[in-house]
DNA sequence: CTAGACAATGACAAGGTTGGACATTTTTGT
DNA sequence: ACAAAAATGTCCAACCTTGTCATTGTCTAG
C-alpha cells in the first residue's frame, strides 16, 4: 500500500507538500494540488489513519453513544451519521451507553479512553443530559447536540423546526376536512414535544379556537406503551376525534393498534399522522403519513460543526444553532373524515 | 495520559516488558506481570490504539457492513456486536454497503482502504453473498458468517438451530390445541428459511400428517409487504388456520395487520408467532411470542473466531461452525383456539 | 558444581505522518 | 525590475508501540 513518500516522488514534490495538500489545501497552489491529488488517486493512496492520529494527537473519529437500540430515531440517525462521517473522512466510533445506569461515568471514561475521540455527536435523550455534557466539558471534548431537549446556548446544535412541521401536518388534517383532531405528545421536558404541540395548537386556532380541546391532548412520552393508554383515552368515547397527530411514529403505531382493537379503520374512520419517519412508518399498514426528519442533513451539519471546532474555529452564532428543513411524507394513513 | 514509558519506569522494568505483559502475558514471570498490571491500573494506562496499529500493521478493528437500516435483525446484531467488540478490546468499524448496487466492489475497496480492517463480520444478506466473499478472500481479509444462507464449509460461521426453534414454536401452538396452523416462510434461497419450514412440518407430522396443508405454507420473503399478501391468502377464506407461524417478526407484524383488517382478533381468533425477537416484537400489540436469536452469544463467538484467526490459529472444525442456543419468548400473541 | 538449555528481560530501530523552524524558489504587484 | 508575498522544500523530531535480536538470569542434568 502506497505511502506519502510514494505519492511525493511520483508527483515530483516533497512529502511536506503532499501533507499540506491534505491538511492545509489553501496553502498550496491549485495546479500542484491537483497534480498531487491525481497521483493520490492513481496510487490509491490512503493516509494511514494510525500514523496521523499518533502524530497529531487529534483523533479522526467522532464518537456517538447508543442507548436503547429500539429507538427508531437513533437507528435512522446512526445510519446517516455513518454516511456523513464517511464523506468527511472521519470514522464513527460507536459506544454503548446507558445514561440511567449508576456507573455511567465509568462507561463514559472507558469509552473515551478506548477510542480517544475528541469529538462527539449526542442524540436524544443524551443531547439533553446535562450531567453528561458537564463531564465532556471537563474532559475537553467537543460535542454537537442533535435535537436537544433544551438549549442553554452553550453547545452547538442541529435540529429542525418542530413547530412548523407540526403546524404543517395539522394543516394537512384540517385541509382534508377534519375538525376533531387529537394529539399525543412526547415527553414534556423535551422542547421538541412542546414545540410540536404548539404548532398543532396554532394550526387549530387559525380555524377557530373552538377546535382546541384540552382533553384531546394527551402525553405519550414518545413511548409505544404509554401511547396505547393515551390513544385509548382519546378513542373509547363516542365523542372522539376523527384524526390524531402523534408526536412520533412509534406512538402513531400505538394509535393504529388501539384503533384496530376498537374496530376503527385507518384511515377511513380515523386518520393518523406521525413524526420522524423511522422504519416502522413503512412497515405498518397502511403506511404512515409523517414528517421526515432531515437525518442526512443533520448528520452532515453536525460533522461539519465538529470539523470546524476541531480546526480551532470559533463558530459564529449562525453556525452554532442550525435549523434544517424537514419533509412532509404523504402516505396512506390520512383521508377525509366520514360524513355524518 | 500515561504512556508505556511511564508504566515501565514506575514498575522498574523496560517498556518491552510492559508490552509483553499486554501481548504475550505468559512470557513474563507472574510476579513481574502482576506488578506491571497494578501500575497500569494505578496510572490509568490505556495503550494507544493508533501507535499499536501503526507499529504492528494489524488493525484492532473488526468491520461490519450495513445494508438496509430497517432490518431488525441487523440492528439487534449490531448492538450486540458493539458490546462484544468492546469486551474483547476490539473496535467495531461500521460501513455502509449496498450489495445490489453496481459499484459494490468500489464501496468495499473504499471501506477496506479507509478502515484497514483485516477482519469482518457478515450478517444476512451479506453472509450469503458469494461474490463478496471471493473479493474478501482475494484481499486476504478473514471473515465470519452469521446465519449464512448456505454453507459451503469454507468460512467460519455462527448461527442457531433454526430447525429446533421452529419445531419448538410449532409444538407450542399444538400444545395450545391448535390443529390448523399456517406458515409464512422467508426467502427460499436462505437456509434458515428452509430449516424453519422443516421444523414446522416435522412438528405437525408428529400429530398426524393430515395437519400438513401445503396451501397453508406461503412465502413472505422475510419482508413485511410480501407477507401482507401471504397473510391475506391464508386468512380470507373461512377455511383458514387458527394460528400462523411467521418466519420473522416483521412478517408476523404483517399478519397482525391483515388479521385486524379482516376483523380477526389476536390472539383470540388467531394466534401468531414470529421469529428473531427484534424491536417490533415488543412495540406491537399484543406483544409477540417469538424465538429470540442469541445475538450476544453469536457476536461474542464471531469476535472470538476472528481473534483466533488473527493470532494465526487454525480453527478446528468444532470451532468453525458454531451453533448456539436460542430462547423461546412466550408473550401475548398466542392463546388456545376458540372452541367451535 | 558447572555446562548447557531455556526463560525472562532489555536496547534499539522502525512504522507513516505531521509540526516546527527556516531556507529557497516562484509568483505577484507596482 | 524590484520588493513583497506566496509557494514549496529541507531536515529533524516526535507520537507510542512492537519486532528483532542480544543479553542476562534461572534451572536441569550430568
Amino acid at each position: 500500500m502506497a505511502n506519502i513518500f510514494d505519492v511525493a516522488k511520483k508527483a515530483g514534490v516533497s512529502v511536506k507538500t503532499v501533507s499540506r495538500v491534505m491538511n492545509e489545501p489553501d496553502k498550496v497552489r491549485s495546479s500542484t494540488r491537483e497534480r498531487v491529488q491525481s497521483v493520490m488517486a492513481e496510487l490509491n493512496y490512503n493516509p494511514s489513519h494510525a500514523a496521523r492520529e499518533l502524530r497529531s494527537a487529534r483523533s479522526r473519529s467522532i464518537g456517538m453513544l447508543f442507548g436503547d437500540p429500539g429507538s427508531g430515531f437513533q437507528a435512522r440517525f446512526h445510519h446517516a451519521a455513518l454516511a456523513a462521517c464517511d464523506k468527511a473522512g472521519y470514522f464513527l466510533a460507536a459506544g454503548l451507553f446507558d445514561e440511567t445506569s449508576p456507573d455511567w461515568e465509568q462507561q463514559l471514561t472507558a469509552f473515551l479512553a478506548r477510542t480517544r475521540v475528541k469529538n462527539m455527536i449526542l442524540v436524544p435523550p443524551l443531547s439533553g443530559a446535562d450531567a453528561l455534557h458537564r463531564r465532556l466539558d471537563e474532559e475537553g471534548i467537543s460535542y454537537v447536540l442533535v435535537s436537544p431537549s433544551h438549549n442553554d446556548g452553550q453547545a452547538p446544535s442541529v435540529g429542525m423546526d418542530d413547530y412548523a412541521a407540526a403546524y404543517e401536518v395539522t394543516r394537512h388534517l384540517l385541509d382534508l376536512g377534519h375538525r376533531r383532531i387529537g394529539h399525543i405528545s412526547g415527553a414534556l421536558d423535551h422542547i421538541s414535544s412542546t414545540q410540536r404541540q404548539e404548532g398543532f395548537v396554532a394550526a387549530l386556532r387559525e380555524e377557530g379556537s373552538a377546535l382546541i380541546r384540552p382533553d384531546w391532548v394527551r402525553c405519550g412520552m414518545f413511548a409505544f406503551t404509554h401511547a396505547l393508554k393515551a390513544a385509548d383515552d382519546l378513542l373509547v368515547s363516542d365523542d372522539r376525534p376523527t384524526a390524531i397527530f402523534a408526536s412520533n411514529d412509534e406512538m402513531a403505531a400505538a394509535v393504529y393498534f388501539t384503533a384496530n382493537r376498537l374496530g376503527l379503520r385507518v384511515p377511513q374512520d380515523l386518520s393518523v399522522v406521525g413524526f420522524d419517519d423511522v422504519a416502522i412508518a413503512t412497515t405498518i399498514w397502511p403506511t404512515l403519513t409523517t414528517i421526515a426528519q432531515p437525518y442526512e442533513a443533520m448528520s452532515e451539519a453536525a460533522v461539519q460543526q465538529l470539523a470546524a471546532l476541531d480546526s480551532g474555529e470559533v463558530l459564529p452564532e449562525s453556525k452554532r444553532t442550525i435549523t434544517l428543513d424537514y419533509a412532509f411524507k404523504l402516505r396512506n394513513s390520512t383521508a377525509p373524515p366520514l360524513k355524518t
